[in-house]
DNA sequence: CGAAGATACGGAGCACCGCTCCGGTCGTCA
DNA sequence: TGACGACCGGAGCGGTGCTCCGTATCTTCG
């Protein structure tokens, strides 16, 4: 049974915000030009503004699944392999990086989030972060990582990372190099194909 | 003797413009309104493009100074001590980061700088890219960093460190513990205060 | 010293942006 | 079917980057 909304013409015209927004953000990035959005929706701006009141509004209606998809595969590394923790805390670290990276500007918009609890992309980014502090905690807690880190500055070292690449071009493999760093960094023994010293 | 321009009006105006744009940066970053750079100098928009025909050649007449002291830090730690090349590159990086956090917005000025090679501010990034990559070669050739990683990769984490750390308020300490990760991820051998391995 | 010529100045103007606000339309329910 | 109220659309405001040209100013030469 789908959300039955009073009127039927406010369930359409979001749904076709929606698609617009999906289609612009992907072609122009989180700072896509709202107007295009509304036009791209065949809608008056005024239309756009009632659906969602802020830009933030908008990418968290669009970006709600995903990071949705982000917590879950936290919760699922933490139940499924008993050991590894390192390893799961890391596979994890790669997802968000890659997630991070799905829109022009997603970065941004990430980091500003966190930082501005009156946000409407607070709350999905603040779950993720609580998502993956557990996984931070039982690799800590094993010891094979840094423990004077904590989930904030762990993130912020992924999220700057994406933001870098993106710059860059958005290179996948050098995301992989940049990662790989910093798994380095944050690992108390080197686990990744890292020159040893002899 | 200072260079003797055609009229002394340019010269002026140019200095007023240069003024402007530093104050404006340093309120708005590098973002700032062009327009309220020209308010600032009491000189209309049109004396202003003339100047400077992009942000970025603006952007360079300010920064330059900046990045000849960044090259010149580089070449100073490259010749004084001969021994501790880790500690000599790593000291640089901080240097660099300190740099690329002076103006809101700068780490993305730089990034766009080193991508775009026909951008005014290219030459200044680019020199001072090179002048650490000698830095980096010392450290790797003696066996302390690893020989995996290549400049660019290294300028890429810490501009993309640098941009989080921005935009999350730019604390220094934030700023120091994250370079802390990269450094550890950078080296053959730990060197700062990060957990042993007993 | 004064006038001619070159050169730089200023800002109006264009197309865009985010965002507000209100008159008219249209769906819904009695 | 009619009335009501929620919803829509877009004009409008103040801002942006950038261009272009009539005009004022500086310099140089007679």
């Amino acid at each position: 049974m789908p959300e039955t909304t009073a009127r039927a013409d406010v369930r359409r015209n979001r749904e076709r915000l929606l698609a617009a927004a999906r289609e612009a953000i992907a072609a122009d990035g989180t700072e896509a030009s709202l107007r295009d959005i509304a036009r791209r929706a065949e809608v008056g701006i005024g239309t756009l503004y009632r659906h969602f009141p802020t830009r933030e509004a908008l990418l968290e209606a669009i970006l709600d699944t995903n990071f949705d998809m982000l917590r879950e595969r936290a919760d699922q590394l933490l139940d499924s392999p008993p050991g590894a923790p390192l390893e799961a805390f890391l596979t994890w670290l790669a997802d968000v990086a890659a997630g991070a990276r799905t829109y022009q500007g997603l970065p941004h918009s990430i980091m500003a989030a966190l930082a501005d609890e009156t946000s409407e992309l607070h709350g999905s980014c603040a779950a993720m972060r609580a998502s993956g502090g557990q996984l931070l905690r039982r690799a800590q807690e094993a010891g094979q990582v840094r423990a004077d880190v904590n989930v904030y500055e762990v993130i912020t070292i992924v999220i700057g990372l994406a933001w870098a690449v993106q710059q860059d071009g958005g290179s996948p493999e050098l995301m992989a190099r940049l990662l790989d760093v910093a798994a380095y960094g944050l690992a108390v023994q080197p686990v990744v194909a890292a020159p040893q010293v002899t």
